[in-house]
RNA sequence: CCUUCCGUAGCUCAGCAGCAGAGCGCUCGACCGAUAAUCGAGAGGGCGCGGGUGCGAUCCCCGCCGGAAGGACCA
């Protein structure tokens, strides 16, 4: 057994594929009648090569797909790719503008499969097992198909419909967004106070409402104007002495001093009170356009930031939205796909101008009207499209909805019924799933599933009809949803006789409701799966992302949740935990890449890593950090092969000894693998694969290596062959390497099969089971021997270092001990009942006992016995200068 | 602002009520029949801080500090 990794797993890896192992281990399962364990894959997106968290996350289901399936269950894996999507569609029209729909989708499923390929031979390579022939992929034919029959079952429930509400959307990436694709970065906005002076109402001609935004450019689309109709505002005189002018506001009470300070507009008179509710139904002028503003009653409004007057502009948000809704308020939106105003703004040298280029001339119009009250720069995190990284606005366009509402008690009962590790899991999905808006589902893209719905020809009214999306799945399953890019509405309609001149809609499904359809396009569909599934298992950033949309459309399609369990582990940061980034990654020279890992070390130094990981938090990872795990790894190496060598006389039908038959030391090592066996068998239970490494690397440490096989040395090498202690020995070392090869096999899969085959075995240690814990070594029997073994051995050790260096002898095998001990010592009656073990667990020449005072010491001396030719150990020796046992040896042999 | 998690040797982490542990790294030594190994010794820790309950607390309880994640607010 030699190590060279790097070279000498793919050839094992070839072997296990070319004997169709994955599929062995499942049939064998299933044989056996063992109960299935379904671990549902997340289908990674297939755009970039594998990095340390997608290795992350492909070994952690590894490593509990095959110590599961070592406990006794069947565990078919069939892998998956979400490839559908902005991130590919973006890098596609990147490179080339200008494409044709068709042409898109077209290069954007080339790109995809390149990624496929790539990303299949990196798992490959890292030992995961799994159906890597037959993987489920969200562009193949029958999957989309399934996307819209899920989309027809949704309309057919009545969860979809069309609205023109406020959506986040991206103008980098021209779509709207999901909640799941936004992230939050703080950036500085210009904060302002806007005049409003009342035109009708008690305070018209008189009185002015101020409202404060941090989002100039939404002015034009201002309607409305809110306040809280319980609240006490301040009406009167105020002055802002720095520029001379004195106006009359009304300003929530909370808010005046604030306002003061922020604007400089002091109260310079007597204030009026009055109650929010007085005001409801004036009408304000806008600052700068030909219309009113109506105040209106709303809850929403607080006493934290501005003056307790909301700007409302029912077409920039969803609260806006709802006010608006309610008051009859109308919706404006005048801005494009672009993020552009249009023609509808009404100030003609913002048309065409972008949003974000508009708040400075917003506010310099502003000012010459003479209705800018004040202006702030404001800290705030806003929302960031997750793609193209620009701001994310809110903007009013026909968009198609899930509606949450209908969904949201069986999904939040479902919750409490799903197993979450770790268990704060559970809060963070409840709490989105709790106060997530509705789903906006649709996106003005190409690459993703067509969203099946078509216009009528006489109203362009959407025809949402379950039994149309159906046929259109039907139609879509053989030559897939090309289809729908490539043949005109006068096919489409004629092949779903629908009257000429119907439309259909040039939208894309989220591709959320792709990966959330799974349990519908894998799970019912593949005859080795079902649902729900046992587990789902992916990074802490799915909780909004796929284990919601899972959630909600399972919900929707069966009234339950699609998992029993769900583990998450955290994301891969450098290490001072910061996030990494490729681009930096790239810049700093510290790879990311998982290739690069395993071409370096080989996959099973990084299994191993992966298996000391902690998985609930963020798992810092570095080269450095990397490396400290190839020394763990080198000790379970060689302690499989030094026990392979130990064995390679040894036939286990002819020679074992009988449980009863076990020296003191054998039947303690025993005891000590019947703790590890039990230990790890249930560590690996719970997924804690790190207690697992842990543990076994304990074992092998000091248990092992350290003690048993240095001290055991002695018997392999001089012991007669066939002597019962040497056989009682490889009895033991043989039940150890057995055990511990089948417990390293899920984390060190290719080098607990590579010791499996040396010992012999035709077929793969994957193939195994766990070992069972023997309950003949339960009681620590032995144990409490060794323990006081080990505690002379302690004791002597420094007595020994000392002589050592004062040059009294050189080695610990020419050491004569003499233990001083206290009279109730219970080492005493040890060293006077088993002699001849102590002697051998010492490894010194010989001991005495001697009476001590106080605390137990040990003094040495250099031994009066010559060393034995054979064994070398200085011990009386017999006439031929062979100690009695190697006499007796050497006479057999 | 709220919730959760974390804070033990230089590094990565065990332990979790009863004399502070492992691995790596470092220093020094032994072996030379596990040798691109193996064995040993040493240095290195008021177990984040402050209280509390216990005969006894790193471990349980409360508060605080520091770090992380999520939520709330804002959009």
């Amino acid at each position: 057994m030699r190590g060279d990794l790097v070279a000498r797993e793919p050839e094992r890896l070839a072997r296990w594929e070319k004997d169709g192992l994955y599929r062995r281990i499942v049939e064998k399962r299933r044989a056996a009648g063992s109960p299935k364990f379904v671990l549902h894959d997340g289908p990674p997106f297939a755009n970039g090569d594998v990095h340390m968290g997608t290795a992350l996350n492909k070994v952690l289901k590894d490593l509990v797909l095959k110590s599961k399936s070592m406990a006794g269950h069947e565990c078919p894996y069939v892998p998956g790719w979400d490839c559908h999507g902005l991130p590919i569609e973006f890098k596609v029209v990147k490179e080339s503008r200008g494409l044709e729909s068709a042409e898109i989708r077209r290069r954007s499923e080339a790109f995809a499969r390149q990624y496929i390929d790539i990303q299949r031979n990196s798992f490959r390579r890292l030992g995961v097992l799994g159906d890597w022939e037959n993987p489920y992929l969200t562009l193949s034919p029958e999957y989309e198909a399934d996307i819209i029959r899920v989309f027809a079952t949704l309309v057919e429930k009545g969860l979809v419909y069309q609205s023109q509400k406020p959506v986040q959307w991206s103008y980098g990436a021209q779509t709207a967004l999901a909640e799941a694709e936004v992230e939050y970065q703080d950036v500085k906005d210009p904060a302002i106070f806007v005049k409003f002076p009342l035109a009708t109402g008690a305070y018209a001609g008189e009185s002015s409402m101020v409202i404060w935004t941090t989002t100039p450019w939404t002015l034009p689309a201002n309607l409305g104007i809110a306040v809280h109709p319980q609240f006490t505002y301040l009406r009167g005189e105020f002055t802002n002495a720095e520029r001379g002018v004195t106006e009359n506001f009304i300003v929530v009470r909370e808010l005046v001093e604030v306002f003061g300070q922020k604007t400089g507009f002091v109260p310079s008179g007597e204030l009026a009170e009055l109650k929010g509710a007085e005001l409801e139904g004036a009408e304000a002028q806008h600052p700068f356009l030909p219309r009113t503003s109506r105040v209106i009653l709303a809850d929403f409004v607080t006493t934290e930031t501005g003056t307790g007057a909301v700007h409302i502009a029912p077409g920039h948000g969803s609260e806006d939205y709802l006010a608006g809704q309610q008051n009859g308020l109308g919706l404006l939106s005048p801005v494009d796909d672009e993020g552009k105003f249009t023609a509808e703004v009404g100030v003609d040298f913002l048309v065409g101008k972008h949003v974000h280029e508009s708040n400075v001339p917003i506010i310099k119009l502003l000012a010459e009207k003479g209705a800018l009250i004040g202006k702030e720069n404001y800290l705030h995190s806003y929302p960031h499209c997750w793609r193209s990284k620009t701001p994310v606005i809110f903007r009013s366009v026909p968009q198609f909805f899930i509606r949450i509402d209908a969904l949201r008690e069986t999904a939040l009962k479902e919750i409490d019924r799903v197993q979450w590790l770790p268990h704060w899991g559970r809060n963070r999905i409840f709490g989105t799933v709790e106060s997530r808006p509705d789903w906006c589902i649709s996106r003005q893209r190409t690459w993703g599933v067509p969203l099946p719905v078509f216009y009528d020809a006489e109203t362009a009214e959407p025809i949402l009809d379950a039994d149309l999306a159906r046929r259109v799945a039907d139609l879509t399953e053989s030559g897939g949803t090309n289809l729908w890019f490539e043949k005109d509405d006068a096919w489409w309609a004629e092949q779903l006789g629908l009257p000429a001149g119907t439309t259909r809609c040039t939208d894309t499904l989220d591709v959320w409701i792709d990966s959330g359809s799974s349990h519908v396009a894998v799970m019912d569909r593949h005859p080795e799966l079902s649902c729900p599934a046992d587990l789902y298992l992916e990074a802490t950033d799915q909780h909004r992302g796929w284990f919601q949309s899972s959630l909600m459309l399972s919900v929707a399609v069966r009234d339950a949740a699609p998992y029993k369990a769900v583990m998450t582990h955290g994301f891969v940061v450098d290490q001072d935990k910061k996030k990494i980034s490729k681009s930096e990654a790239a810049k700093s020279g510290k790879p990311v890449d998982a290739a690069y890992f395993y071409n370096k070390y080989g996959a099973d130094i990084l299994r191993l890593w992966v298996s000391s990981v902690d998985w609930q938090n963020e798992v810092p990872f570095g080269e450095d950090l990397f490396k400290q795990t190839a020394e763990p790894y080198r000790r379970f190496r060689n302690t499989l092969r030094i026990l392979l060598a130990n064995l390679h006389d040894f036939d286990a039908a002819k020679d074992a000894v009988a449980d009863a038959d076990f020296p003191l030391l054998d039947r303690w090592i025993l005891e000590r693998l019947h703790q590890v066996v039990v230990e790890c068998r249930e560590a690996y239970a719970a997924y804690e694969f790190r207690k697992v490494f842990n543990t076994l690397n304990q074992f092998c440490a000091v248990d092992l290596s350290a003690l048993y096989i240095d001290i055991t040395k002695d018997r392999m090498y001089c012991d007669a062959a066939d002597s019962s202690r040497r056989r009682a020995t490889q009895t033991a070392m043989h039940r150890v390497f057995e055990a511990l090869a089948k417990l390293l096999a899920p984390i060190l899969s290719f080098t607990a099969d590579e010791a499996w085959e040396y010992a012999g075995y035709a077929d793969p240690v994957h193939l195994e089971l766990f070992p069972e814990a023997a309950p003949a070594f339960a009681a620590a029997e032995a144990s409490e021997k060794v323990a006081q073994f080990s505690r002379l051995r302690d004791l002597a050790q420094v007595a020994i270092d000392a002589a050592v260096k004062a040059d009294e002898f050189k080695k610990r095998e020419r050491a004569a001990v003499v233990f001083h001990l206290p009279p109730d010592d219970p080492a005493r009656a040890l060293l006077e009942s088993a002699p001849e073990e102590a002697l051998e667990f010492l490894m010194v020449s010989s001991f005495a006992l001697a009476d001590a005072e106080g605390e137990a010491t040990a003094t040495v001396a250099a031994t009066a016995h010559e060393e034995c030719l054979r064994c070398r150990r200085s011990l009386p020796l017999v006439a031929s200068r062979l100690c009695g046992r190697c006499e007796e040896a050497a006479a057999i042999s």
